[in-house]
DNA sequence: CCGTGCCAGATTGTATACAAAATCTCTATT
DNA sequence: AATAGAGATTTTGTATACAATCTGGCACGG
C-alpha cells in the first residue's frame, strides 16, 4: 500500500543529521509547532533538535526551497506566512495537476490501485456519516494523495506533495463549514463514478471542478477568518506582534 | 520587459556567498559545463568559485531540493543525470502548466504584454525562415516563459522555471530535426492565432498539444541518440567511463 | 587464477571559532 | 518628552578543524 504505480527509486540516504533534521522541521511546521509568520533562530532550534548549526542551516536551506521558511539575509530564517494571494495562486496550479493526475490514474492505475481507492472512499462516506470532521479530512487528503499516486508520474507526485503540503497549512487555519462538507462528498461521488468508469476526460474535468471549489472554500473561510480576527488578536496592531504569529498576509 | 503581470515581492536578499554559490553552479549546469553525470567533488568547486565548504555546501543543497544535483550520502554529489523516463515525466506535467498558462494569459494577460508576445512570435518566424536554429531555440524559450509570465500566477511561473531548465538540459543532448522544426513554427503560428482572439479554452489544448509534440520528439531524438551512442564513445563500456560523462541513464 | 579481507588515502559530515551585519538599548541633545 | 545617534549585544555568514565514512589497492588464502 505504498505506490501504486512504480516508485523513484530512492537514492538509499542513510540518515544523516541535515537530512533528518529537514524531517523533523518540516513536520513541525505542517504539524503547526511552528506556526507561519513565527521566527526561527537557528541557536533555539539548534539545542531543540540537538544539532549543531551547520546541518540545521543546511537543513533551513532546503526547507526553504520547498517554500516552507524564508531566508531573509542577515536577518534570519521565517516560518513562511500564510498569503491568501499566494495559497490561491497554488490552488490554481494544483487544479491543473489533480486534473492531470484524474486522467493518468484512469490510464495507468492498476485493479489493485482501484480497488484500494474504492475502499479509502467508503471510508471516506462512512465517516462523512458519523460526522467525524477529522478523521473525513485526512482521508480526503489521502484519496487525493493515491489519485496522484495512481498517475504513476514521480515528478507530479512530487511536485503534488509539495503544494498539498502548503495548502494543509492553510486549512488548518481555515475550517470550512457543513455545507462546504456535504457539496464536497457529492463531487467525491461523482469523481468517483468517472473514475470507475475509467473516464479520464469526466474524471479530469471533476477534480478540476472539485479543486476549484474546494480552493474557494477555503479562501472564503481563510479572508473571512482574517478580516474578522477569529484567529489573531482582536487589537489593531500588527500580526507579528502575536507571540506565535498568526502570519496571515493582507 | 520583465514581468508582465505582476511580480513577486522579492524577499530582498543582499547576495550571500551561498546565494551566489547558488546562481553560479545552476548556470555552470544549465550551461552544461557541469554535465549530466559528473561528480562534484566539493573541493573542486570550492577552489573554482573562490569560497569556503560552508557556503558550498548550502548552495549544494539547494540545487539538490531543485532536482539539478543528487546528493548520495557520504559519497559526494553528482549532476542529476538525464533520465529519458524522468523527462518523459516532465513533460507530461509541462503539458498541464502550459495549458494553464496559456488559458491564464488570455485572461490576464495586458495589452502591452499582448504586443510583446506579437514582437517575439515576428522574431521567430524571421529565425525560422533565416535558417537561425540557436536563436530560434532561444526565442522559443522566450515565448514560451513570456506566456507563463502572462498568465500572472507567480507560482506557475517558478514551477514552469524549473521544469523548463531541467528539459533544456535535455534538449541540449537532442537536437530535434529539420521536419520537427518546420511542425513546431506552424503549431506556434496556431497557438498565436487563438492568443490574439483570447480564446482561453483553444489557446489551451493547442499548447497542451504543442508541448506533447515537442516531448515526443526531443524523446525520441534523445532515445535515438542514446541507443546508436551518438555521444558518448563507441565503446561498450559504461557511460560513466567518459570523461565528462554522459549520463543518459538506460 | 580469482575471491575475500584489511589497510591507506581521500572525501564527506559535523562541530566549533571567528567575522560581519543587524537589532537593541541607553544616553544626550533639541 | 521625543528623537537621533553611538555603542553593546545578539544573530547570522563564513572559515577551518576534527570525526566518520567510503573508495581503491594490496596481500593472503582458496
Amino acid at each position: 500500500m505504498d505506490s501504486p504505480a512504480k516508485t523513484t527509486n530512492a537514492p538509499l540516504r542513510r540518515e544523516t543529521l541535515h537530512h533528518s533534521a529537514v524531517a523533523e522541521l518540516r513536520a513541525m511546521i505542517l504539524e503547526g509547532e511552528l506556526p507561519p509568520g513565527r521566527r526561527v533562530p537557528e541557536m533555539e532550534l539548534c539545542e531543540q533538535l540537538g544539532v549543531s548549526r551547520t546541518p540545521l542551516r543546511e537543513a533551513l536551506r532546503v526547507l526553504a526551497a520547498e517554500g516552507l521558511v524564508e531566508l531573509r539575509p542577515h536577518r534570519g530564517a521565517v516560518v513562511t506566512p500564510i498569503d491568501p494571494k499566494e495559497i490561491a495562486a497554488i490552488f490554481q496550479v494544483m487544479e491543473a495537476l489533480e486534473s492531470l493526475a484524474g486522467r493518468l490514474a484512469c490510464d495507468n492505475g492498476s485493479a489493485e490501485a482501484f480497488a484500494e481507492l474504492d475502499r479509502l472512499h467508503g471510508e471516506l462516506v462512512a465517516q462523512f456519516q458519523a460526522g467525524e470532521r477529522a478523521a473525513y479530512s485526512t482521508t480526503n487528503r489521502r484519496i487525493h494523495g493515491w489519485i496522484v499516486a495512481m498517475a504513476g508520474n514521480p515528478v507530479l507526485e512530487a511536485t503534488y506533495k509539495g503544494f498539498a503540503a502548503q495548502l494543509n497549512r492553510a486549512r488548518s487555519l481555515a475550517n470550512y463549514d457543513a455545507d462546504r462538507w456535504q457539496h464536497s462528498l457529492t463531487e467525491h461521488e461523482a469523481v468517483m463514478d468517472a473514475l470507475r468508469r475509467r473516464d479520464a476526460a469526466t474524471a479530469a474535468a471533476l477534480l478540476a471542478d472539485h479543486s476549484r471549489r474546494t480552493a474557494d472554500a477555503v479562501l472564503r473561510t481563510l479572508r473571512q477568518g482574517n478580516e474578522a480576527g477569529a484567529v489573531s488578536g482582536e487589537d489593531g496592531r500588527s500580526v507579528s506582534d502575536h507571540p506565535a504569529g498568526i502570519g496571515v498576509r493582507q
